[in-house]
DNA sequence: TCGATATTTATCGAATCATTGAGGTGAATG
DNA sequence: CATTCACCTCAATGATTCGATAAATATCGA
């Protein structure tokens, strides 16, 4: 993942529905949401629920398949993972982290900070 | 975290130029890096990257301190963590997570996807 | 206090984004 | 085949954001 694509991705998810829409799909797991469903539970009208989707389609966040009327949609896990993964590359040098640094291993070497 | 402040963030990170910022500042550790640094080390100018640090610490994703005419910034890890908390929360109901899931530990009950 | 360095604030044009309604496509049903 | 349902695309409008320049503020050393 490049630093174009992760700009994409957090600009998809840094949006007030997106993100509820998104929080929503991760929770409901493999099995995903149709569209429908997604506006329905936020209340947002499907029209711009359809926009929103298709941004956070463009952004590689989610994946969509077709189920007979319906388009269901699921979080693409794999593109949250590589997002973390981004954020937290080489966190703190490699060494000694920060206590609550996202890649807390190495906080192990206990007195490395005041 | 709630909502608003997650939108806050992820819109704060979702730029180019803050993202380079954000990463190096993680990179960098606790020790941080002045803002005439990240600057130079990016190749902007030093009002827009004020600009930019400022954005970041609106959203809470670093702090600052004073040392003598410079001033250090560093990444917030607490921020990082809660972020991502937020992100994967309840993540697939809670059960038997997809393969690639962030919140991988219930991907242990073998067979529960194709 | 003066000058130099480091950072912030102010301002403005260009670009991008969110919302909404109207109209269009594809799939099931009678 | 025509209708209905679920969803998408398009275009217009109002709001927000980015990048750059120029001016202002804060700190240090002499």
């Amino acid at each position: 993942m490049n630093a174009m694509e992760v700009v994409r991705a957090l600009g998809a998810l840094a949006q007030e529905h997106r993100l509820a829409v998104y929080r929503l799909l991760v929770q409901a797991g493999p099995d995903g949401m149709a569209a429908g469903a997604l506006a329905d539970a936020l209340g947002v009208p499907a029209s711009s629920m359809s926009f929103h989707l298709a941004q956070l389609a463009y952004a590689g966040l989610v994946s969509q398949r077709r189920q007979s009327r319906s388009i269901i949609y699921t979080a693409d896990y794999q593109a949250m993972n590589a997002l973390m993964a981004y954020m937290t590359e080489n966190c703190c040098g490699g060494v000694a982290c920060a206590p609550d640094a996202p890649c807390n291993p190495a906080a192990a070497e206990e007195g490395a900070l005041p």
